[in-house]
DNA sequence: ACCTGAACACCGTTCAAGT
DNA sequence: ACCTGAACACCGTTCAAGT
């Protein structure tokens, strides 16, 4: 006989994992409220029992999948670029087994990021050696490059028509843009050691005040 | 009178147009195919006759507001690097009216670029020094940036609840971000011109042929 | 050729009710 | 507390029919 408790076997954790077991395998279209329930061998408003609306669920979907991302640090044994990329590189890697999904963790409040995640990634730039202000630029734009990049291949792999000329994978270009990434803040770092009062190297245009990230 | 025609005043221009107006209105969530057909006084099947789907609608939105992006060009005037920034600024500044808008254009194949602006995107990079393989990495890395710093923004400008720290604007995060991503492309002109066999500078792992931009 | 009208399948969600 | 069942509003879309 089973435990003490058999009915009421529904939970938040298998509403979410069944959630990500349908994005992995159907995509995000195929994310229903419905489809999870008849996963889970339950009526439609059963989630809602656990689940506050469909926009809740995508947020606990997404946080869950940034969760498994990890805190950027500094390793002992490689230099920061080092450290970036790799960071880089396992996020491209573990979002891009959930297509769709990371349309979502854009439209999430800061990516996401957890106020933990959030925290490693301004502590990481700062130790490199970032002004406080430009450790968040710095962050926010390696982020935002990723999220960028797996949001486009998520699309190419669906559409087997698109040409990859000369022969580029998209390994490639993320390799190559990450390279980037980190070669540009490189420079940036540079930039803001020489003249630390400003952190970008022309005058910027008056603009009224907005909420990035 | 009208001139000859007064009923079959319906265009596949007027639909696109009124598509875009609902969507600088209301953002994407709010055309639908009725929405469409409601602005424009006509039956919701009637915009079926000028249009396959919901998807073929989204591409010929997309396609207009890329279109108005321009080529990407050198101007005698100006370094590539200042040519390429306000290239990428603009993009981003007539993106951002459309909210939501970006999701789907980086859900087109190549990010919406139509063959001309593909062709002049390269011809950009060549011109720089580029070899031809990396012209095209440095052309997608630059415009899938900007398309995740666009994404971005177009959600943080729906939700005022979240801090913008340091009181750094969205600006602030573009104008950075395109200084990175400027100067992490010189930097990979240079190694590119250092090593001409490699467009990267470390060695890559092998992995089954994808379909990248 | 160009458009209407009714209908269908599917979705998120509300609301009242069951245990 | 936890879940069901019926219903509603809204969506993309099919299909047959009108002019």
């Amino acid at each position: 006989m089973a435990r003490t408790r058999r009915s009421h076997s529904l939970t938040l954790d298998a509403i979410i994992d069944e959630s990500l077991r349908i994005v992995r395998d159907q995509g995000v279209t195929g994310l229903t409220m419905r489809a999870v329930a008849a996963g889970l061998g339950v009526t439609p408003m059963a989630v809602y029992y656990y689940v506050a609306d469909k926009d809740d669920l995508l947020r606990l979907v997404v946080d869950k999948l940034c969760i498994s991302f990890g805190l950027l640090a500094t390793a002992p044994d490689q230099d920061w670029q080092d450290s970036l990329r790799g960071y880089l590189v396992n996020m491209w890697e573990r979002s891009r087994r959930y297509p769709g999904l990371s349309t979502h963790i854009i439209n999430q409040p800061g990516l996401g990021v957890t106020p933990e995640r959030l925290e490693a990634g301004l502590a990481f730039f700062d130790e490199v050696g970032f002004p406080p202000s430009d450790a968040r630029l710095a962050w926010s734009f390696a982020v935002t490059y990723i999220h960028g990049r797996i949001s486009v291949d998520a699309h190419l792999s669906r559409h087997p028509g698109v040409t990859h000329l000369d022969g580029l994978k998209a390994r490639d270009y993320v390799e190559f843009g990450v390279d980037a990434v980190i070669t540009g803040l490189e420079e940036m770092l540079e930039t803001a050691r020489r003249t630390p009062t400003t952190n970008t190297r022309y005058p910027r245009a008056e603009e009224p005040a907005e909420r990035p990230l």
